[in-house]
DNA sequence: TTTTGTTTTGCAATCGATTGCCCTATTTTT
DNA sequence: AAAAATAGGGCAATCGATTGCAAAACAAAA
């Protein structure tokens, strides 16, 4: 199995009659080396088919140029997007990506955390998982000198990077949307309530309603429908209701907001004009379905690089921290057929 | 900013005053170490946050428990869930996954797989790059001990292990599926013919045709019509011809589908009344559009998981070559509305 | 009590690349 | 021509964990 041992610089120093020392410079282009033993070291390399070790030289280095990435799933379109954005990014700068998913686990999480510390990575970029947990984990991060960038899904209390979606914000301009075209009587499917992201999305729905003097109803806010299936069945329940909803704000995902159409479709709702929807993420589908979904556009790849650069600027930078800590990005109302029941007035700028 | 170097396990001996490789035995939970001394090494490591250093172990040990992967998009939908089906594995056996994507771009690919190669991973998974090149990089693979699994996309002439979907066959019954529904002038659209898979595909197409004494008329095949622009451009020519097809079997993608949707839409044509649409991957999306898409399904999950099982069998098998070495997957036709225009007829088992 | 056997622990080399320091040539300066 | 500067290269320690071998400590058997 084992046919031939790998070529390290001692081989080729030896061949060359050369030291080691002199290999290892003249293959990191070192000026303390004469061109022509450069030229040859370089040449006797490639014909001895050596490769660099990362490993030992990043033990000797005290320095690993790799960045761990732990989101909930790799093959969500969010995320798979940043991740796509941080790839972009890390490759230019010749770092490596070592990508986890929690899949929505917070024990797994933790262990994902402990293999990339152990691995002495740079830096970890993480989404926290649904599942509820301590962040001693994430702290650990920070004692061991890794710097810690969180997105998306953050703990507050820990004083990391962070960048996110003005949730609230987002939120509010998809009820002001949904109120300029006349709807009242708007819906909210919830998410989890222990994210932040939900709460400042229910934050941004509420404060629309109240700018806008519209009451705030209990029995039109449905916790935890942040999938398809709990969709239809908030949206079932909804609908059901004596006094039902004109539009439903599906705050936790487009994928809640499907459930919401297919419900709506087949008990022959007409929309928008009799039930508006709109949805969050944008997903690539929400421009299919008909009617197509108003939703909102989180910049997934740019978001992605920006967390990355976010990084290297700390690195390249001065020594001490670069303000503000926290990135928010304005996500963008995508307004689709699915709530445009007034044609020409459009609420996004 | 470097408050305290990290732990090691001689500051852990040196505490105890013991030496390092009692420590060390203790901390890999060896037999050779009195469980009282083993005990209290690690009461002491936790207590002094002291955190294994897998650069160092892995350069003593000579292997790398990770994996990578080089594919060409992350945030293509199949390929994300091959990579979320191989980490569903690869975690579950305490292996880090590295990955890399090429923008199917060949000499970033060659970067990748050089990058994976210096980290000494114990494997590398590759689908390759639309892009032409020579594959001397992955030959280096081979060269350097490391094992090479393909998929989806691979080299034939290298002698590796290959999963693959059986593109021809899947092409094959997804043209029958057409046949069936009475559709007799088929166009196809073709991808890059460089890429096995889509030469594949093309046969399956032919294959299909003359099976059913169909004639192949050259002028219902398209050349690169593999993403939604170039799917709508052939889609426009197709139904400009005196005699335009009948149906269009985007063998390509499913975008490409969407394409010849959209401008089929544009043009009034009924689907599938005048015109069957079939796709290729089973996107989200396809069950969405108006009418939803007929495609093929690649079970790209569980594919990853069977990519990663297939290095760990080998691993821990007899330590010599596993047969065969090529995992042919039979991908699914999924009948949808869009080519269903005898309804009750449905050819997939 | 002596001998043999078994645990438990320590010593020191090793994995492969890097780097501070020192030593020769060679070149430049005065 | 002597002194100083510079280029080129070697020596050996280092990063942190692992492991074969030897030594010491203890228990069991004769």
């Amino acid at each position: 199995m084992q046919r031939q041992k790998r070529t390290t610089i001692y081989d080729i120093a030896l061949k060359l009659n050369l030291a080691a020392s002199s290999v290892s410079r003249a293959l990191s282009n070192s000026n303390k080396v004469n061109a022509a033993t450069k030229a040859l070291v370089l040449k006797t390399a490639a014909e001895m088919n050596y490769q660099h070790n990362a490993m030992a030289s990043n033990l000797r280095k005290g320095n690993n140029p790799t960045i761990g990435v732990v989101v909930p799933r790799i093959n969500q379109f969010f995320f798979s997007n940043i991740i796509a954005g941080i790839e972009e990014v890390t490759y230019k700068k010749g770092y490596n990506l070592i990508i986890c998913q929690s899949n929505e686990s917070h024990a797994r999480e933790v262990d994902c955390v402990n293999a990339l510390v152990n691995q002495h990575v740079s830096c970890i970029i993480i989404s926290i998982a649904a599942e509820n947990g301590p962040h001693e984990h994430l702290q650990q991060v920070l004692d061991h000198q890794i710097r810690l960038i969180q997105f998306d899904r953050v703990v507050e209390e820990l004083d990391t990077f962070k960048v996110i979606n003005n949730n609230e914000k987002a939120s509010y301009e998809a009820v002001t949307h949904l109120i300029e075209q006349g709807y009242r009587r708007i819906a909210l499917l919830e998410g989890p309530q222990q994210l932040d992201i939900f709460r400042q999305r229910k934050e941004g729905y509420l404060a629309a309603l109240r700018k806008h003097n519209i009451p705030v109803l209990e029995e039109l806010m449905c916790e935890n429908a942040w999938t398809k299936e709990l969709g239809a069945a908030a949206t079932a329940q909804l609908l059901g209701l004596e006094n039902p909803p004109d539009a439903i704000f599906a705050s936790t995902s487009d994928f809640s907001a499907l459930g919401v159409l297919e419900v709506a479709t087949n008990k022959g709702i007409q929309i928008p004009k009799d039930l508006g929807i709109c949805g969050y993420s944008n997903e690539p589908f929400t421009e299919l379905t008909s009617p197509s979904i108003t939703t909102i556009d989180q910049y997934s790849i740019s978001m992605g690089k920006t967390i990355a650069n976010l990084y290297f600027q700390e690195m390249e930078g001065l020594e001490f921290n670069v303000e503000p800590k926290i990135v928010s990005i304005k996500p963008k109302v995508i307004v689709r057929k699915s709530t445009q029941r007034i044609p020409g007035v459009n609420t996004t700028a």
